[in-house]
DNA sequence: CCTTAGGTATGATGGATGTCATACCTAAGT
DNA sequence: ACTTAGGTATGACATCCATCATACCTAAGG
């Protein structure tokens, strides 16, 4: 249960892993502007310009959904990003807020 | 402003650096404990009985303490550690019972 | 005085992590 | 068909980090 990183159920979130890709601010500057959009936004990985190489941002999508802050949803050409808001709302109340709240740096 | 370790600000709070501290099962742990004890409860840090050497804990207490999370203070033989929880409280509202309500891993 | 307990300082070490360059794939546009 | 854009895979590299052993300090109790 839980192991095809897509599909985590609210429960299979895990604390440790969901802070650890918290830690790092380019990871956390995807999530506040996914939290900070409505609902159910789906963007590019490249849209969100982060100021690194084509691999790394590879990389911190993978720890990002790793942790099951977002799902990736293959649309052909592109991969879109999508935040687990209701997991991450069920289990973790207040997490977003906190994220979406923090002045970007 | 902020920089002697102790007298921090709640507008100091780094949320970096909070979650950086978070991260770690052992630190979580520590702050859970105090979360969870009366308001300003103070213990020292082999009071935790964390399953690592001293210089080790010596070491997730400086992280804690200069994350802001706790203050530490002097008593002649031993060091007190007391969670900040008003500050963080303050700054970042739903963090703390989100760590206290991890169950013990 | 000696011992013990709680902490710190320092240096070393192995593993995790953020980063990149390069090569490659797929789909869309021209 | 060629090019371009978005992503991934792999391997390398430097840095960070958790950990320890050792040595040291201070205060309390015998």
């Amino acid at each position: 249960m839980g192991e095809k990183d897509d599909n985590l159920e609210p429960v299979d979130l895990d604390l440790g892993k969901v802070l650890t890709a918290l830690a790092d601010p380019h990871r956390r500057r995807v999530i506040r502007e996914l939290a900070q959009a409505d609902t159910g936004t789906e963007r590019t990985c490249a849209s969100f310009r982060l100021p690194v190489s084509k691999a790394t941002v590879t990389h911190h999508f993978r720890v990002l959904r790793e942790a099951g802050l977002i799902r990736q949803v293959d649309r052909g050409n592109s991969r879109a990003a999508a935040l687990r808001r209701e997991e991450i709302d069920t289990r973790f109340p207040g997490l977003l807020p906190l994220i979406a709240e923090e002045i970007s740096p």
